[in-house]
RNA sequence: GAUUCCGUAGCUCAGCUGGUAGAGCAUCUCCCUUUUAAGGAGAGGGUCCUAGGUUCGAACCCUAGCGGAAUCACCA
């Protein structure tokens, strides 16, 4: 006995104890039970074919009455009313929900009337998936029904779904609590259309965005997500172990130093979407693991790279949304190009009336102040400037704007301005104050990347826990040649809660990270 | 990590100044042949997040913890 507690203690579980049993699902267990004794399998094997779904019944039968006399379909029960020998029944598949009609003595021919006064009436609940067959009609309020002659069941549900009512106007107790609805997204997906709405846009989405990289020849590849080194971006990673190599390795922050490989390796358009893993903080903005379009394209440059990134996003809105405009909290963000372009210098003499341009670090460390900006004493002239456009700027870029043109300490994986050796060939898509996606001409030059890397090294002994590695096989592959390259990548979740209106990430990723229970 | 707010039935929520735990929907029983968020009538259902404390008495006040949300910090 002993034994066995200390066993189940080291395996990780989410839910060890057995939970209190409510009444209600007893009674779903008991029913179960009398299904089974009926003869009747509640869990059956056999496939169940549909010959449509709820959303072309409702689309075309009004126009081809005759096409729905005979259909199939499977689903969920939704809501029941039982009048006597008549009921109404809400079933929902992937594409909707229809009403059903049954009625004694159509659904058992014969003398025998279990099957509708023992099965359907006593013995199944809502959340119960059954598959039936029958006649499409419209009854006398008017509201398009399927006559069911036939009845299946194809799974008992023994746990009670909250019921959600609405009307034209209103929906009733909707199912609101965010733990609730994350934790048991199943149940969010099932009563929650604006919940199953997000992530078909999703989806949508990305199916977009991938049609239009695949239309400009760009091929999709899948790079290593366990990596020896981290590296393509500042953050901290998560570490984990491999067994058999007796190996520490990371998971990945960012596919970048793959992908140039692969640019290296003779790609000239090559893209990932790929999930990357921060081990940072978690707010409406951040999830540890989040979706990351990275692509690269060789022989371009970052300003091709900004109008090839402000067609695509275009695009996407033109493609979910049919128009380029886009209501995100109450506001209208409107996608069309051209959009704006600033330089960083030229957004914060915009916001400030300052000119920075010519600054010195003391200079910009006492504009900062006046500014009422805090910056670490550690803080260098491009981490100063980044905070105070942060701060200034940032939060009032609301339409789709471009800032180009950082400073080189903060892109050490970017080209030198062709014009300013301070700055780097590199932008920022800024939507809603919050970045959605960024760029560079990809530094390819190998020895200039190694000194960055080595700026880096120096950052990082002295604590900053953000800090590139030097990748040495990544700066071999560059010094074999890697053409002129420009880079962009783009945050799926963060474009998506733009593209949805959603008001965090948690609703646009579908299990988002949760604290264990 | 800091601050503020929240945690009551399957779901949505009331619960006043500390005095027997409430409603609607869902569930159950009975009635009922086309209903429209909910057909009618009746009934059952609670670890008031957890553990302490104060008090004659705690869902309510205090302390600690767990979980969530918002704002801030870090970051994308």
């Amino acid at each position: 006995m002993s034994s066995t507690f200390f066993v189940l203690q080291n395996i990780p579980t989410l839910h060890l104890t057995m939970t209190h049993i409510s009444e209600q699902e007893l009674l779903r267990r008991k029913k179960k039970e009398d299904l089974e004794a009926l003869g009747i399998n509640p869990y059956p094997p056999e496939l169940f074919t549909s010959t449509t779904n709820t959303h072309l019944i409702l689309q075309d039968y009004p126009n081809s009455p005759e096409a729905f006399q005979n259909v199939k379909l499977a689903g969920r029960i939704m809501s029941r009313r039982i009048m006597g020998a008549a009921s109404f029944v809400e079933l929902q598949d992937a594409k909707g929900k229809i009403q059903l009609y049954f009625h004694r003595d159509t659904l058992c021919k014969g003398e025998d009337k279990t099957l509708y006064n023992t099965v359907f009436k006593k013995l199944l609940d809502i959340g119960d998936l059954i598959g039936i067959a029958g006649y499409v009609f419209t009854t006398n309020v008017g509201e398009i029904t399927i006559h069911v002659k036939a009845l299946t069941l194809l799974a008992k549900s023994l746990h009670p779904l909250p019921i959600v009512k609405e009307d034209e106007n209103q929906v009733y107790d909707a199912f609101t609590d965010l733990e609730q609805r994350y934790r048991q997204r199943y149940v969010d997906l099932l009563i929650t259309p604006a919940t199953r709405k997000i992530f078909h846009q999703r989806t949508q989405m990305i199916q977009v965005m991938r049609n239009y990289l695949n239309g400009h020849g760009y091929e999709e590849v899948e790079t290593p997500i366990l990596q020896p080194l981290y590296g393509g971006a500042s953050a901290r990673p998560f570490t984990t172990h491999h067994n058999t190599l007796d190996m520490k390795l990371y998971l990945r922050i960012a596919p970048e130093l793959y992908l140039k490989r692969l640019i290296v390796g003779g790609y000239e358009g090559v893209y990932e979407i790929a999930k990357d893993f921060r081990n940072e903080g978690m707010s409406r903005f951040h999830n540890p693991e989040f979706t990351m379009l990275e692509l690269y394209v060789a022989y371009k440059d970052y300003l091709w790279m900004m109008d090839f990134t402000e067609a695509l996003i275009e695009h996407i809105a033109l493609q979910l949304h049919g128009t380029t405009q886009v209501t995100v909290d109450e506001q209208c963000i409107d996608f069309k190009r051209p959009w704006k372009r600033f330089t960083m210098y030229e957004a914060i003499a915009h916001y400030t009336g300052i000119d920075i341009s010519q600054m010195g670090e003391a200079e910009l460390r006492a504009t900062a102040k006046q500014l009422a900006i805090d910056i670490e004493p550690s803080a260098g002239v491009g981490k100063i400037i980044d905070e105070i456009f942060g701060a200034k700027c940032e939060p009032h870029l609301i339409q789709p704007t471009f800032i180009t043109d950082y400073p080189v300490e903060m892109s050490p994986l970017a080209k030198k301005h062709r014009n300013d050796s301070r700055l780097v060939e590199r932008f920022e898509a800024i939507c809603n104050g919050k970045e959605i996606c960024n760029a560079f001409s990809e530094l390819n030059d190998p020895l200039e990347q190694r000194k960055r890397f080595e700026e880096q090294l120096a950052l990082g002994k002295r604590g900053d826990t953000e800090a590139m590695v030097l990748d040495e096989d990544f700066l071999r592959a560059l010094s074999y040649g890697m053409p002129p390259t420009a880079g962009v990548g783009i945050g799926i979740d963060r474009l998506a809660m733009i593209m949805t209106n959603a008001a965090s990430i948690q609703e646009v990723i579908l299990f988002p990270q949760m604290r264990a229970v």
